[in-house]
DNA sequence: ATTTCAGTTAAGTCCACATAGCTCG
DNA sequence: GTCGAGCTATGTGGACTTAACTGAA
């Protein structure tokens, strides 16, 4: 540990920032994040107590301590022991909120630690935050979704919190949105309210965590990460490798099946960063096979070095991407990148190493289906010239003028007759004018 | 293990023209 | 500031070409 904040790299961070990959402290996250309009919307979340550098997606109740999926899996997912904790889902937030408003939304925070955990929600409620500052709204859209994980796995949601704080902040101006984490989780007890997250039961069944259907209902048209935006909001031309932070590092790993099966620590360690593919594919790994996973997942440095940390993502140019094609690449894949290449890395060999092999393989195989089927698709962004492309005249592909249609042409203006042979009906022709000329 | 070759797949190119967007008077 | 003329750049789809990839011999 010992991390400090990405922006005053002084205070402790407490809280990540997805489209910043910054870990922040409560008072940088304010003002780097009240800025503008633009920044406001940043989904943050808290930061993992564990390894420090990644977003906390659940709290765990017994430890009192927020986990990222990681951190998670290695706490809880491969211990019998420490699998029933009940844990509860952490919600992310955007805006500006006060204390006040982070303690509805966390109210865990203010509870005090058990002795020797980690002080950083102690600290939390010492921080200082301008108050003064731009006010939060509750938007009357929020929806305070908290889950209490339970051995059974019942999800249940808790709409009060939503109700009060609709009733106690103004909805006039809406910044502040708390949303479900972005995980798509399965749920063991097999609820059939689609429209809850999901939590998953790591132990049991691992893989789905990134299978099909975590993707099928993402669509990144509605996300509107298209690059014309950004240049048009930030005045600058952004390299594809920025959008594709954009969109969250697991997304950006599928190519990591082509890198050896020994790279395991390297593999463990790009999550960690959000890196991008062409940094996987053109970096070599610099870590050893023999590191463990705890080293791996806490060791901030040798990410960086493994996979340029990604303060230098900015820089990389990746000319030879599509927008559509490596953009949707990445975030259309129906299984983990971790599936595709295995065992994740910082998971031992357990007993149920067989069943997770066979939901994998199916999950893998499911992937593959999808991918031979997956199409991009075009995005027209003027009907007008698609409908009248599709009602013109071409010959062998290409659009012919007006009057040269089936090959001649009709219009009296031109002094010529224009003929479009193609070879076969040159060698015809020629043959043809052969015989009459032999007749003759 | 390496090379060669055929087959497959993906990406790029070309065409004409309507239209968006810009400058200039 | 507004308007119109003139100009340039862009986008549209199907056929084709080219390059890259794959698997077998």
């Amino acid at each position: 540990m010992g991390y400090n904040c990405d922006f005053c790299e002084h205070q402790r961070p407490v809280v990540y920032c997805r489209s910043d990959a910054a870990c922040l402290c409560l008072s940088c996250d304010r003002n780097v994040h009240s800025a503008n309009a633009l920044s406001r919307r940043h989904s943050r979340t808290l930061l993992c107590e564990r390894c420090s550098s990644q977003p906390a997606f659940v709290r765990c109740a017994e430890e009192r301590v927020s986990l990222c999926e990681n951190c998670d899996w290695i706490g809880h997912g491969t211990s019998t022991s420490n699998s029933t904790h009940t844990r509860q889902t952490i919600n992310s937030y955007s805006g500006c909120p006060s204390s006040a408003e982070l303690s509805s939304l966390w109210p865990f925070f203010w509870q005090s630690p058990s002795p020797g955990e980690s002080t950083s929600e102690q600290e939390l409620g010492l921080m200082s935050i301008p108050e003064n500052m731009e006010r939060t709204s509750w938007g009357p859209t929020g929806n305070t979704i908290s889950q209490n994980q339970n051995n059974t796995g019942v999800a249940e949601v808790n709409n009060d919190n939503n109700a009060d704080m609709g009733s106690g902040w103004d909805g006039s101006s809406s910044i502040l949105e708390i949303r479900s984490p972005p995980q798509a989780l399965d749920q063991p007890g097999g609820s059939t309210d689609t429209s809850l997250p999901k939590f998953s039961c790591p132990q049991t069944k691992r893989p789905s965590l990134f299978e099909d259907d975590l993707y099928d209902d993402f669509n990144m048209d509605d996300v509107d990460l298209n690059l014309e935006n950004y240049e048009e909001l930030f005045g600058v031309t952004l390299n594809h490798s920025e959008e594709l932070f954009e969109n969250g590092g697991i997304d950006c790993l599928f190519r990591m099946k082509d890198m050896p099966a020994a790279d395991s620590n390297c593999r463990g360690a790009v999550p960690a960063e959000s890196s991008s593919v062409g940094l996987v594919n053109t970096v070599q790994p610099e870590c050893s096979n023999g590191a463990s996973a705890d080293s791996m997942m806490s060791n901030k440095t040798d990410s960086i070095l493994c996979f340029t940390g990604r303060q230098a993502h900015s820089s990389l140019s990746f000319s030879g991407l599509t927008g559509e094609s490596s953009g949707g690449d990445y975030q259309d894949c129906g299984a983990s990148p971790m599936l595709l290449m295995g065992e994740p890395p910082w998971c031992p060999p357990c007993p149920e190493s067989s069943f997770q092999s066979s939901t994998r393989s199916n999950a893998v195989m499911r992937y593959k289906e999808k991918k031979k089927t997956r199409k991009f698709e075009k995005r027209v962004r003027y009907a007008s010239r698609k409908a009248r492309a599709d009602v013109r005249k071409r010959v062998r592909g290409r659009f012919v003028k007006y009057g040269k249609e089936n090959g001649c042409l009709l219009s009296s203006s031109e002094p010529y007759i224009y003929l479009q042979l193609d070879f076969s009906s040159f060698i015809k022709a020629a043959a043809a004018a052969a015989i009459v000329i032999a007749i003759c």
